[in-house]
Order: C-alpha cells, then sequence, then structure tokens
DNA sequence: AGAGGGTATGACTGCGTTGACATAAGAAAG
DNA sequence: CTTTCTTATGTCAACGCAGTCATACCCTCT
C-alpha cells in the first residue's frame, strides 16, 4: 500500500539509504557489487524515486514553463513542439501556462509562475517584453528565456529575429512585383512585433517611394477571424488595393477567405501575403508568399537557453534568428 | 536569501506554524483576530507555499498530464484548449505529455507518468485505448480519463463518440449527392478510430447498394502531408473517383491541395470531405464538409473527470458526445 | 611501523509542510 | 460547582530524499 521508498530498497539489497541513494544518483565511490545489488533490488521493487523529496531537498523541479498569451494558435504550437523537441530524453518536464492578458495582470502571473515552482520558464512574445514579468522572474530566481523580445534586449537570454527588416523586405518584394496601392492588416497592436513589422512596412514604402495611407491600415488581432473581418472592411470600398500585407499568417488565410467571398481570385485581382510561415501557410490554396520565422527553432534554443543557465553551463545571452522571404504564389504582378 | 517559509509568517504573526497552515487552508477554528494577523504578515513576507512540501506531506501533486501521440496538430491544439479551459482558476497544472508510439513502448510510458508524480491524466487515442497503460495508470494509482476510447469502454472514465455513425453519416451524405465512385483515405491504422470509421463508410456504401472496393482505398496517417501524398495517387489513375472521403480534415485539406494540382475544381470536379471539423476546415476555400466531433468539449469532460475523481467527487463514467454533419461547400453533387 | 591519503559506507539531520495528538480556556450542561 | 463539550492553539513527528560528517578500511610512502 504504501510507496516503496529508498529504505525499502536499501533493506533488500542490504545497504543503507544513503548508498542507494548514491547509486541511484551515479555519485562515486561505490563498489560495483553494491552497485548491482542496489540496481537489482531497486528494479524488482520497482522503485521510483520521489520527485517531490527530491525537489524539496534539492530545492528543484526539474520543471520548465511555456508562458503565452493566446496569439495565433498555429504559434503556438510551433513553440510548444520545439520545447518539447529540444526536452525530449532530458528530465525536465513541460508546464504549459497560457495566460490571458500579461499588461492588465503582470504581476498576479509571477504569483503563479512562482508557485507553480518553475526552474526556468521559456517567454512567447507579448509576455517576452515585458520589464515587470522579467524582474520579478529574476527576483523569484526562476532562471528564463525569451522570444523575439524587442526591448530590453540584454536583461534575459533573448531569441531574436530582425522583425523590422523582414517586414520591410516582404512589403519590398510586393512593391516590386509593381503593386502601388497596399493595404495592410495589423495585428493586435499590445504585440511589440506588430509594431516592429508596421515599422518595416513603412521603410519599404519610403524607399519606394510609396506613401503609406493611414486608411489603408486595418486593426487585426492575430487571429483568422480578424483576418477576414478586416479584409472584408478593406475589399469594400470602391478603390480596394491590388495587394494586402498582413503581419500574421492567420490573418492572410482569413484575407484570402474574403477575396474569396468577394468572387475576386487570388493572385490574379489581389495579391496576399503574411508573415510567419506558419503551418496554414502551406496548405491554402494558393500557397501564402510569407517571411519565415523559425519559430520552431527560436522554441528549441530557447529552451536550451534555459537549460544551460540550470545547468550552470556558459549561458548564451543571445541568437539572431534569421527571416526568410518565402516566395510561394498568392502574390503576383499586379493585372494591367 | 533563504525562502520565507511558514515559520517566519508564524513568527511575523505571533502565532505557530501550524495555525498559519490552518489559516493558509481554510481550516475552521481559527479566531478572526489570528487569521487577519496571519495574512496580513503573509502578505508582507510575500509568502508563497511551498509546493513540494506540500505534495510530499500530502502525497498529493496538483499535476494533470495530457498524454497524447503525434496525430494531427489541430486535434491536439483542442484538446489541449479543452484541458487548459476546465483548468483555468482551478489550482491543478497542466503537464504536456507528448510521447512518440504507445504501441512500441507503453511500460515505459507508464514509467514516465509515476516519475512525473501526476495527479492524473487526460489520455487522447490512441493511448486511451492500451490496456498496459490503463492497468498500470490504475496500479500506479494515477487517475486518468479517456478520449475516444474504442474498446474495454468500463475500465475508465470515457469520452465517447460515435465514430461509426459519423462516419456512416457523412459517407451516406456524400452518396446521397449522387457520388457512385468515391475512394478513401484513411487515418494511422494502430489509431482504433481509423478502424471504425472505415467501418461507418463500408456501412453506407451497403445500404446504397454500393461495392467498397479495396483499391480505392489510399492509406494516410492523419497529416495533411499524407492526405497530399494519397490523393495525387488516387487522382493520378484514368479512372478517378468523383469523391474523396478523408478520415480527418487535415489530410482532406491535403486532398484538395492535390485536386488543384491536377486542375481540378472543388466541388466541380472532385468532391471532398473530412472529418473532425477541426479548424483547418472552416480555413480552406471552399470549406470543407465534414463530420463535428466536440474535441474540445470532450478535453473539458475528461478534465472534469479527472478533477472529480481527484476530489472525491461523485465520478462520471462515462459521456457519449454527439456528432454533427457539418455540410459546407467541399461536396456537391456531381457534374453529369 | 606509523603517518597520510584515498575509498567505501553509514548515522544523523534538515528541507517546508501538514496530520495526529495534546493542551488550555471558555461555554454549556448537569 | 463540577463535568463535559467545543473552540483555539501548540508540539511533535513524518513525508522521502540528499548533504554533512563520522567511521572503518585499505593503500602507499617514509
Amino acid at each position: 500500500m504504501k510507496r516503496t521508498t529508498i529504505v525499502d530498497v536499501g533493506r533488500l539489497a542490504g545497504v543503507s539509504a544513503k548508498t542507494v541513494s548514491r547509486v541511484l544518483n551515479g555519485e562515486p565511490h561505490v563498489s560495483a557489487d553494491v552497485q548491482q545489488r542496489v540496481r537489482a533490488a531497486a528494479d524488482t521493487l520497482d522503485y521510483h524515486p520521489n520527485v517531490f523529496a527530491q525537489a524539496l531537498v534539492r530545492r528543484k523541479s526539474n520543471m520548465i514553463g511555456l508562458v503565452y498569451e493566446n496569439p495565433s494558435p498555429s504559434y503556438v504550437v510551433e513553440l510548444q513542439r520545439g520545447v518539447l523537441e529540444r526536452l525530449t530524453n532530458e528530465r525536465y518536464r513541460l508546464v504549459v501556462i497560457p495566460i490571458r492578458s500579461v499588461q492588465e495582470n503582470a504581476s498576479e502571473v509571477v504569483g503563479l509562475l512562482r508557485s507553480a515552482a518553475l526552474d526556468g520558464v521559456v517567454l512567447a512574445p507579448p509576455a517576452s517584453d515585458h520589464p515587470l514579468i522579467l524582474k520579478q522572474l529574476h527576483e523569484a530566481r526562476i532562471f528564463c528565456a525569451r522570444i523575439a523580445p524587442t526591448r530590453m534586449i540584454d536583461a534575459a537570454p533573448s531569441n531574436l529575429v530582425d522583425d523590422v527588416a523582414a517586414a520591410r523586405e516582404i512589403a519590398a518584394y510586393v512593391i516590386g512585383l509593381g503593386h502601388r496601392d497596399i493595404a495592410i492588416i495589423r495585428g493586435d497592436a499590445t504585440h511589440p512585433s506588430s509594431e516592429a513589422r508596421m515599422l518595416g512596412y513603412t521603410q519599404a514604402f519610403h524607399q519606394a517611394g510609396l506613401e503609406l495611407k493611414f486608411d489603408r491600415i486595418e486593426p487585426g488581432l492575430f487571429t483568422f477571424d480578424s483576418g477576414l473581418a478586416a479584409a472584408r472592411h478593406i475589399l469594400a470600398r470602391p478603390d480596394r488595393p491590388t495587394a494586402i500585407l498582413s503581419q500574421n499568417d492567420d490573418m492572410a488565410v482569413g484575407a484570402m477567405m474574403a477575396a474569396r467571398e468577394f468572387g475576386l481570385s487570388i493572385p490574379g485581382d489581389l495579391s496576399v501575403v503574411g508573415f510567419d510561415d506558419s503551418e496554414v501557410s502551406r496548405i491554402t490554396w494558393p500557397r501564402l508568399t510569407t517571411v519565415r520565422q523559425p519559430v520552431f527553432e527560436m522554441a528549441v534554443a530557447a529552451t536550451e537557453m534555459v537549460i544551460a543557465q540550470l545547468e550552470d553551463r556558459a549561458p548564451i545571452a543571445r541568437i539572431l534568428h534569421p527571416h526568410t522571404l518565402m516566395i510561394r504564389e498568392s502574390a503576383a504582378t499586379p493585372r494591367a
């Protein structure tokens, strides 16, 4: 009825509990003979260490958190896949911490993290940009690594992408195709990358001598539905643009659907491009031209950063991850 | 430097540690005065209980696992959303346990679960159908609730869908549209629902007096890519069918893409239907006709089942969740 | 042979919390 | 006015493990 403990194993193997502990933790100074006996005993008793007792005495939980506010599902999926990838065959476990709005209750969030007793956390945007969270995490001695922060880059290990340049490049690409009247669907304005991408678009416009009109910018929330709604708004106007730049892929796919509703062919009547290169961008027809952010790789790297800190290895301060323009079929030269 | 403990709080409040514990756990027999003092002290010291010490003595971790083998991402996302939904404002945390192949290392999986010290787990298919896992989970006294099991229904709380009926209905719908030459893309054969859905299709065929030819059944793996490949194979033949039944939505979307590659219009030249009503089915063009499985709701219910067991409430043995034919635009009457 | 040093092992204690039990004081009952 | 019950609080041990220190032994070197 009772759990089998390290003491039971010791009794069966004829050694003290401490020796069992030594064997099981691979400490030196245990004779080969005893090692064998202990392992055999542990095996026959089907012994599993009590992780809480370990955590209590070692002051380490072997749990890592993934903190995200709910942007697009595809983004979160990639993120989580990356973290889990790095955690495979490690002793760390992943605890998922979805939060509502970092803005509103940052302090509460840290309370949550602390009471979860995590060793470290991977912070997705926009939590990765929040000063208070960073500060309190530090005070609570919880290691962290950040995904795509835009501010205070050196406050904690960071995985960066050049949102501005990426946005500039894809906008320049669309302009280069010959589009002159281009609308934009923004993401959630509370996400800092939204600002950065906006800036990149603007730069491309200016370099091409184009003007970015305010009434061509439609707000969105990084979700399919918000993209659909925004695009409907854009396309309902008599002077509709020939191209739409969407700040992420989910919204771009929404825009494609809106175009279909208006009987417009893509890319014939309307070019649409996204941002992220998430899963959905490859399964639509036509496939979505977008700019790839290596979310999966960033998540792997962020997890590595957390582990490195936990295991006292040389910390990695920051990595700049490359972006790639993914030219597919959803954007083309506008019809004359 | 040291963590603040319950003892520190007691000292500040002028009471014993035990009394602090009582207050913080809402036990009776504490005077209002003391309650206030203790709470104030805990507050000023920014005290947070050590969850490991609690877990150690209470023999309860407040962690719930979600065990899944990687079927389609959209399915997993829904599942996880559901679990998290139910866990909001609860003290339980979610630990994600992705596994490679339940078939190959079921025993290892349970070792994993046990060493994770979870209070309970939600088992997604195909793990939910594995006798050994169920047995060992029981032995390890880890509560569980199952999503869509097909066998040993009463061995543990189960959330059921009538896969057979659902598959029969959507097949009958397609047949009813006038299709006579229909191909099928199967899911991973190790998932029991694949078998069940196959059976449903077969029943519909027989009821309509149609024959289900083996060479019209193409194997898949529940992924977009496998659906794409399967459909390419199907459509490359000179005698191509007028409709495709796919055992899930991801593969159906793959089939839609294959159709486009062959220059076929949907539903004009080819009808495609899926299964699940996952996110993707609403964002494709045309939108995918499918049969809805309430995955989210099942996950919520399964989590509720786990919690009910943990908190000694009346256990819920099983729920049969309704399916719904979602008629959208990807299937239509075949061209004469 | 004795000193010094490494190796192999065990006894004891503490990690922070709660459960079981003890105690004290006041309230109710006889 | 004693007895019993209830309320309010404290003391102590235990949860299962690893860290610290002690001990016993076996080498090697002088």
